[in-house]
DNA sequence: CACAATCGTGACGCTTTGTCACAAACACTC
DNA sequence: GAGTGTTTGTGACAAAGCGTCACGATTGTG
């Protein structure tokens, strides 16, 4: 067992991932620690550095073959695997989580969509079925689900954040404006584009 | 004029103003920097010390009023005004975001939604008419936008990302997964949930 | 072979962060 | 109004992280 990264380089070896998925797709075979460099704002000579603590996978003179990196750093992350997650809330934001290619890209499954709303139960979203709330224990044992996303309204996201504990949730994506309280033993992180908004304005304006 | 903030200090500045734009609105006149560590994962001590750079907010013995912490970083981070911002894409996502109550708590508003189809175009979201992407760069003058948000498949974004530049935007919110390339004086914030997702379960599994 | 490109890595200094400690200010109780 | 407990503001210092320069090693190309 490898010792465990720090904040710091686990959200780099992402940034990388997210990168190198793109110009996978965009048929490069090849890239170079500049060119990441370009695409993330992060110094060359600190990717190389990151990258060279867990191996040599370069080639000098040439670069980073697109997908042995990818999968290398997948590897590092120790995320190579299939994850299911549950979705909670079948509005707009929760359509839009639900039919997003970009899960399936890195490995994870929209394995439920669940929403309290009786008319919305039943019907398809893609090609899963709308769950009831009332089935979100089953189904995460079943499912072996331990990532929870909240895409409810801010009033109901508490609620909704004490069900997936209760279900046995570890890490919770909230994308409502509230603030979550929950055990210490799980990770909430909360996207809230305004605030990030605010913050690059900020680095405009200066 | 004050110096400028370093990148680490105006993100936690953020953190504490998503905080406590929250706490406001559960009705809690006062926090303190124990509290606000312990939704944000930041240490309290320095809370107080990246507040007190700028003066003297919070009160010995009792905490921060928040209204009054929340304009001081407000104006600390100098986003006090309204700021318009154009959405392109009016497809699920493109519609949540719109009608998201998010933004206009802070101060941002969504000034013009904008969508290639012209079946879309025409058609309502929220109170605000769906306009034609020809009409991109009148609307950008006339209402000041220097911000862009896409949410559009990830086929068209480039084209989009490259039409956005072109009516003077700075600041793009990407929601697609395309890389895009823009010249060096526009920031590019891509949004990627899949990527966080394998960082946060990174550590949960470590 | 000469040359250009690129990785891997040592070294060093700067900046940022974490932490302990403690006085000053305030609220509350009796 | 004295005493007690809470919380801020801040000094000091150690630890970690990051940026940068430098440079040898390796590879591809003409």
């Amino acid at each position: 067992m490898t010792e465990r990264l720090t904040v710091g380089v686990a959200a780099r070896l992402s940034r990388y991932l997210q990168v190198l998925t793109q110009a996978r797709k965009m048929g490069k075979e090849r890239i170079s620690s500049q060119e990441i460099a370009e695409y993330t704002n992060i110094n060359a000579t600190q990717i190389r550095r990151d990258l060279s603590t867990f191996g040599r996978f370069g080639k000098r003179g040439v670069g980073y073959r697109t997908d042995a990196l990818l999968e290398e750093i997948r590897q590092i992350l120790r995320t190579q695997g299939q994850h299911n997650i549950a979705l909670v809330g079948a509005g707009r934001l929760g359509s839009a989580i639900a039919s997003s290619p970009i899960f399936a890209e890195h490995g994870i499954t929209v394995a439920a969509v669940l929403d309290n709303d009786p008319e919305k139960v039943g019907s398809r979203i893609g090609d899963l079925a709308v769950s009831s709330m009332d089935d979100l224990v089953d189904i995460a044992r079943e499912r072996n689900i331990i990532v929870g996303v909240i895409a409810v309204p801010a009033s109901s996201a508490q609620d909704v954040a004490d069900r997936l504990v209760g279900a046995g949730a570890k890490i919770i994506f909230n994308y409502s404006e509230a603030l979550l309280d929950v055990p210490s033993d799980v990770n909430v992180h909360t996207s809230n584009p305004a605030v990030d908004l605010l913050y690059a304005l900020y680095f405009h304006l200066a």
